[in-house]
DNA sequence: CAATAGATCATCT
DNA sequence: GATGATCTATTGC
């Protein structure tokens, strides 16, 4: 290994053992609200898999039975089983036949309801999102979409139905302040209810999606 | 740059 | 058997 190779991974060491000293997990309660809230107050926390950490930048809520565009809207099926389960677990489903994406539960026990991740801004373990994501074209490319985020970040179905408040997925929020504007935007890549002002995304941040 | 085609599979009809 | 909550490479201006 050479030495700047030494140097940044123990920066980027430093830089998840700085994240954990200062930041706390996020409890049951936090999911167990309306979605779109819970779509909301994610912006600005800190996602952890394992030594790779990044800042959710950009959220979409999907309802239940009434929003056409979420898996829910057709009932309870094998697969969106975890959607109408007890909130704070992760629902990892695969999409177009090679993405995977992640979306917290939210709600009540019973009550279907998600948040999509879209976007982070990579923070620790960048080295690591680097060799799983070559094509990244930048820092900021690393996580800039749903199926980027899951493979920067090494979640895969193995991850479906994982309960985010323990283990080796989990959410943080940071203990200092922090400030940022958040905007309000239509879903993208869907067909229905497009223009339902779901999408969340921190104001100008450079690893939001386009 | 913007537009588009192709890859590829679990899930549901 | 059709269909996606996508990404990338390639083409054409």
């Amino acid at each position: 290994m050479k030495p700047a190779d030494i140097a940044m991974h123990r920066q980027q060491k430093n830089a998840l053992a700085h994240i954990l000293a200062s930041s706390r997990i996020l409890d049951r309660l936090f999911y167990e609200r309306p979605t779109v809230e819970v779509a909301r107050d994610l912006l600005g926390k800190i996602l952890i898999h394992g030594s790779t950490a990044g800042r959710i930048v950009e959220t979409e809520a999907y309802l239940g039975e009434h929003d056409m565009a979420a898996h829910a809207s057709h009932g309870v099926t094998p697969r969106t089983r975890v959607l109408f389960g007890p909130p704070g677990h992760a629902y990892v489903f695969l999409i177009y036949g090679m993405h995977y994406c992640l979306n917290l539960v939210a709600e009540p026990d019973g009550i279907p309801g998600c948040v999509l991740l879209r976007a982070l801004e990579p923070l620790a373990g960048i080295d690591i999102m680097l060799r799983r994501r070559p094509q990244a074209s930048s820092i900021h490319d690393l996580a800039s979409g749903p199926g980027k985020l899951t493979r920067a970040m090494g979640i895969t179905r193995r991850h479906n139905g994982m309960d985010v408040t323990q283990g080796e997925l989990t959410v943080r929020a940071l203990t200092g302040d922090s400030f940022f504007e958040v905007a309000t935007g239509g879903r993208i890549g869907i067909r229905h209810c497009r223009d339902w002002p779901l999408r969340f995304f921190i104001c100008g941040n450079p690893s939001v999606s386009r």
